[in-house]
DNA sequence: CATACTCTGAAATAATATTACATAAATTTA
DNA sequence: TAAATTTATGTAATATTATTTCAGAGTATG
């Protein structure tokens, strides 16, 4: 990787230069395709500094010099090339529509890890990783994710459950053993039964997650922890919640592999028991 | 795009090339990374000719220089950089975890994307346009899939069902519409009962369609149409059937847009009223 | 207010890329 | 087949570009 990620290095460490070298800097992120085809000279001139800065700044981004620099920016915005939203327009025809589509899956994807807080992350799975049962809810398609969430956990052995039904999980929650684990999950985080289990949940001593769109919300402000997803620019046909249902599977998944991991003979082993139990239904193979 | 697919580019017109010029196309091709990082003299030593090739060469290549070749390498290497399916080590850090499961899901939906059969869908876009009612059905986490296509069919104004109780399926099946749809969802194209309904569709005298991971099975034979997904090298913990997931639910976006846009006014109607009838259960937004 | 430190750009130098040219090889033409 | 012509190639000269040096300006510190 090493080069990688070069211009939003250039933002982060951008005020912690020195003047002439954020001049540079500055220039570097407003016409970063036109830098890749520049000299020294001409980036000195045009951004009102020196070549002696220019390379200066090359140094203080950790690289070799100037040469290397166009290198790194060149290979990033290749890489940001395929990306970014994009509106769906009427007459389009399939085949821009699938890369339309793409583009915004990965770019939703990419914006979610852009804002995935890794120590969250771990001590939710750990979190997870010890709760006697697990209680994940959410309407329409956060349903889907909170089933997703209950298939994976129980494959894990644990009591995992998505239910639907606000009687039984008002009750199942009611008896839940201590460290039992509350998982709320709205893209809007403003779904109202979603907020009333979380404060059901947080009442009867529960260990609380919601899982949201980007942003505070009550019920990410009510949890004990918080899980984000990017927040896709909607569009009217992409109110199916389409670009955000990847990211939150997305996250499952990182959760669910970081759960595992915490030990992963035990869990292998789990997951073994439970693709033979799918096996002895006389399925070919176990998963669908 | 312009610079881009210079690798490619140097392979096809390899052959027209002079030999000494010929030397330095394989040796970029050989070592690209390197070359990215040498100047024209070292590049000239280590391919066995001279500086005055390299130069003749890069402009052979349609560039104006040695730094340009430089540039264009770059971004190539980083446009395939990104994807590939990583397996997932045991003592892996939180932060490779994250990036491994990306580059799966990525290319995962690359892949598949790959592999679509535009043509089909639109014919299936177009069948499920005019059918008065839609079955999906899959079990385990195709279950999920078929969630998300009644949600989102029903938004459309359709009578869709992801009905998961076999009698309840076949009894609604049995009195259907002429024209109505089934869709037999399974990654692995074995699931027993996916095969049963499937066959209990056609007999019945439904429109069938199949949605399975890459390949010819009974299943996939046996419907009238047939969607594919990528098949990710599988391994043992991601039997949760996770990179598949993604693929899945990309395909279901795209047959969404695509049976949105056969008439997007109407659509749009269709989705405002659905979209207001759930405000009116009294969520802030819609989505969830 | 002196001292040390940092920052800066002009100029010198080093490195790198490009061009010019001489020669060798291949091809054409007589 | 031999001379003429074109093409290909590497060396060396040149031009361009990158880097370093250095002196002076600006700041902070005691």
């Amino acid at each position: 990787m090493g080069v990688g990620q070069i211009l939003s290095r250039i933002e982060n460490v951008l005020p912690k230069l020195t003047q002439s070298e954020q001049k540079v800097a500055r220039f570097v992120l407003s016409a970063p395709e036109e830098v890749v085809f520049m000299s020294v000279q001409e980036m000195a001139n045009r951004s009102l500094s020196s070549s002696a800065s220019v390379v200066r700044f090359c140094r203080s981004m950790g690289l070799k010099g100037f040469p290397e620099l166009k290198v790194a920016i060149s290979a990033d915005l290749a890489k940001d090339q395929k990306s970014g939203y994009y509106d769906l327009n009427k007459n389009e025809n399939t085949a821009d529509l699938v890369d339309k589509i793409l583009s915004n899956a990965v770019q939703s994807l990419r914006d979610t890890v852009g804002l995935l807080d890794l120590e969250m992350i771990e001590k939710v799975a750990h979190t997870l990783y010890n709760a006697p049962a697990v209680f994940a809810y959410g309407v329409g398609a956060s349903a889907l994710v909170a089933e997703d969430i209950a298939q994976k956990w129980l494959r894990l052995g644990k009591n995992a459950y998505a239910l639907s039904d606000l009687h039984v999980l008002t009750m199942s929650m009611a008896n839940a053993p201590k460290g039992s684990v509350f998982i709320g999950i709205s893209y809007s985080a403003a779904t109202k039964e979603v907020l009333q289990m979380m404060k059901f949940a947080k009442k009867t001593g529960l260990v609380t997650i919601s899982f949201t769109g980007f942003g505070k919300s009550e019920l990410s402000e009510l949890s004990d922890f918080s899980l984000f997803t990017s927040l896709a620019p909607e569009a009217k046909v992409r109110s199916a919640a389409t670009g955000s249902k990847h990211s939150q599977f997305f996250i499952i998944d990182v959760l669910y592999y970081v759960c595992a991991s915490i030990d992963i003979e035990a869990s292998l082993d789990k997951i073994q028991k439970t693709r033979d139990a799918i096996n002895s239904l006389k399925r070919t193979e176990a998963a669908d």
